[in-house]
DNA sequence: AGCTCTTAG
């Protein structure tokens, strides 16, 4: 490009025509596989061009007659529309005409659309108005072997659907590993295998796709590394001063240990010897604020080499240029879920042995590449072979309360592609039930139950938001329901500004718990912070998910119009000094009504206990009620991490309510 | 006295 001296006058390429792509060369075989059989397994590396080509091959090949629509589901809500806006313009077409995209707030398609892309997630909400999904001629669940509790919950709902409708067709994309748990999955029960050892009863065909990566070159640790994270700061500087040019991406568990590697490389490069080289280190993980995570993206300054230190959101997520060095940990944080105590838990855990390729495929995107593991050889041996699926670690009760409403009773013989354990089935029935959304026969209840599983919220929020009404504060839980989905990240923390922030959350502290103090927030926010820019910078708020809040309000609004709730807002807005201590009372009382399951107590020593007694919680030091003095509590949330147990969003109650508002759940007592 | 991996509706 650069011997051309024609200057502005030629840009390169945004993307490779398709010719271009080894796929095409696949197309006849594949529109004959698609043709022929009921399930396709696409194997696709990076860079095969699965995802923009095959649906496109489709559209040609004449599967969106009679307006069918071909539906690509993806993981993520960027890939959805970034894969669409890619193949809209291959296609030649607007976005949200013949090509578009539907993912929660926002829906490109039209009457025209015939391929669409969308989230699994929302794919499976598509089903509770149309159980067989009858628009659809094909449906392409892309990066299935991620193996998300939607996507998997999404096969065995395809599986079922085409019992009913033998015309759909299933394709699914798949790394090599897991291409023959999905054949296995499909194949219909059969006696007989022929000598070939092929199942006759496989409906599945497997179709590999070349990719277009470069050879990446693995390095081990000789002796094992007593702290990985020492290893990482003295690998990365090794790199820098005996390797050739390109960037390095270092693979660590969490913010604390990024922040602390950033700091420690920012030391130790002023002591690179003169004239060298310098480095640019930058932190890169969910919780950072939109705005720093960008700085990422951009191409480092003239003579500088830039270090990036992720989380797991590079593994997948995001896709970062001109990485030609890997540095992995071997290690990720994992949430868990303990049905016996039904606490969550959040640990590093050694990574599987698809995750390391995953990672090490990262450095060879551009040119050939090296990755550094911070662990032996034998360590690497000794990994499992893939991740644990998420249904197998996960609260099920979002989703067992889903299958109920797409008409699924028998949850536990539902086909699952992996089973979760029995006891986190149990948990979830018993959590629905305990909430009214199940009866005796674990059948779903109407109208609450159907009306909880419409609600894009979890189940105890649901039930809390449905009881609203009757407590005269179903505008505040509106608010409060969203804020709280959000997950944290309302503040920004910037370093050393922890006394700032701690002074900007009093602004809006109530004396009742977080809960009150997020509306109070909220309502700020709608008032000022969203024309004075100003406003939000000077509380240290996150614009970003603040503005997220509104429009998951607005959502829930809708929905419980549509139930034929009134949302009264005007009362919200004006109260008087009484009638505010009344309206804060209604509201610890609802919220009584929906998370009486996460009740618990404070000891004299400050920690709390958990009704039976067993389970030692500490507010979590976000928490307005860190060490504040309290009887009983309702929390929103309860995460084990490191030793302790911590709880989030905690709002004082009255013993009394619990017995008020859930006599069966705490009749012992 | 001291802190959440990621993602979706």
């Amino acid at each position: 490009m650069a011997d051309f001296d024609l200057g502005a006058a030629f840009i390169p390429a945004l993307h490779k025509p398709a010719a271009l792509l080894p796929i095409a060369k696949h197309r006849e075989s594949l529109l004959y596989l698609v043709e022929t059989s009921p399930v396709t397994i696409v194997v696709g590396q990076t860079g095969s061009g699965k995802s923009t080509q095959i649906p496109q091959f489709l559209e040609q090949a004449g599967w969106c007659a009679d307006g069918k629509v071909i539906g690509i589901t993806q993981p993520r809500r960027v890939a959805a529309t970034t894969v669409a806006i890619r193949v809209a313009q291959e296609f030649g077409c607007e976005v949200g005409k013949e090509v578009g995209y539907s993912i929660r707030f926002e829906d490109v398609t039209s009457e025209s659309t015939r391929i669409k892309f969308l989230t699994d997630g929302l794919l499976i909400r598509e089903a509770l108005v149309d159980p067989l999904l009858s628009r659809y001629s094909v449906i392409m669940v892309d990066e299935a072997h991620e193996r998300s509790i939607s996507s998997d919950i999404l096969l065995g709902l395809l599986k079922k659907i085409r019992k009913k409708r033998p015309d759909l067709r299933i394709i699914i994309s798949s790394a090599t590993l897991q291409a023959e748990d999905f054949r296995d999955f499909f194949a219909e029960p059969q006696e007989e295998t022929t000598t070939d050892g092929k199942h006759t009863g496989d409906i599945a065909s497997i179709v590999s796709l070349e990719g277009r990566t470069y050879p990446i070159n693995i390095l081990y640790l000789e002796t094992p590394a007593e702290d990985y994270l020492e290893k990482a700061v003295s690998t990365v500087l090794d790199i820098h001063t005996n390797e050739p040019k390109g960037d390095i991406l270092v693979f660590l568990t969490g913010r604390e240990e990024i922040e602390q590697a950033v700091q420690a490389v920012s030391e130790r490069s002023t002591q690179l010897p003169p004239g060298s080289q310098s480095i640019l280190p930058l932190p890169l993980y969910a919780g950072l604020p939109t705005d720093q995570q960008m700085y990422v993206f951009e191409e480092a300054p003239e003579n500088y080499r830039k270090v990036i230190f992720s989380t797991n959101i590079s593994e997948a997520s995001v896709t970062i240029d001109g990485i030609v060095y890997v540095v992995d940990s071997g290690f990720v944080k994992l949430r868990a879920y303990n049905p016996k105590t039904g606490i969550e838990s959040l640990t590093a855990t050694p990574i599987s042995k698809s995750s390391a390729a995953q990672r090490a495929g990262r450095a060879g995107r551009t040119k050939p590449g090296k990755c550094f593991r911070l662990y032996t050889d034998e360590a690497y041996q000794s990994l499992s072979e893939a991740n644990v699926p998420e249904i197998q670690r996960s609260n099920l009760a979002p989703f067992v309360l889903q299958l109920k409403a797409l008409g699924i009773d028998n949850v536990l013989r539902f086909d699952f592609i992996t089973s979760p354990p029995a006891e986190l089935m149990i948990r979830a029935l018993e959590l629905l039930y305990s909430l009214g959304a199940l009866d005796d026969y674990a059948k779903l209840t109407k109208p609450l139950g159907l009306r909880m599983a419409e609600l894009a919220v979890e189940p105890m929020m649901a039930k809390t938001l449905l009881s609203a009404p009757s407590f005269g504060c179903l505008s505040e839980f509106l608010t409060i329901a969203a804020m709280t989905s959000l997950g944290g990240n309302i503040w920004i923390q910037h370093e050393g500004e922890k006394k700032q922030s701690e002074s900007a959350k009093r602004r809006f502290a109530a004396e009742e718990g977080d809960h009150l103090t997020l509306l109070n927030v909220y309502q700020a926010f709608v008032t000022k912070g969203r024309k004075e820019s100003r406003f939000c910078h000077e509380n240290l708020l996150n614009f970003k998910t603040l503005t997220r809040a509104v429009s998951i309000r607005a959502q829930l609004k809708r929905y419980l119009e549509r139930f034929g709730l009134n949302v009264d807002e005007s009362l919200a807005a004006h109260s008087t000094s009484t009638t505010a201590n009344n309206r804060a009372e209604q509201i610890q009382r609802c919220l009584t009504a929906g998370y009486f399951a996460h009740a618990a107590r404070m000891q004299p020593d400050g920690t709390f206990r958990n009704v039976s007694g067993t389970t030692v919680l500490h507010a979590h030091p976000s928490s307005i009620m860190f060490n504040r003095k309290a009887g009983w509590v309702i929390f929103h949330e309860v995460m084990e991490t490191g030793s302790k147990t911590f709880v989030r969003d905690v709002t004082r109650i009255e013993k009394s309510w619990l017995l008020e508002y859930a006599p069966e759940f705490y009749k012992t007592g």
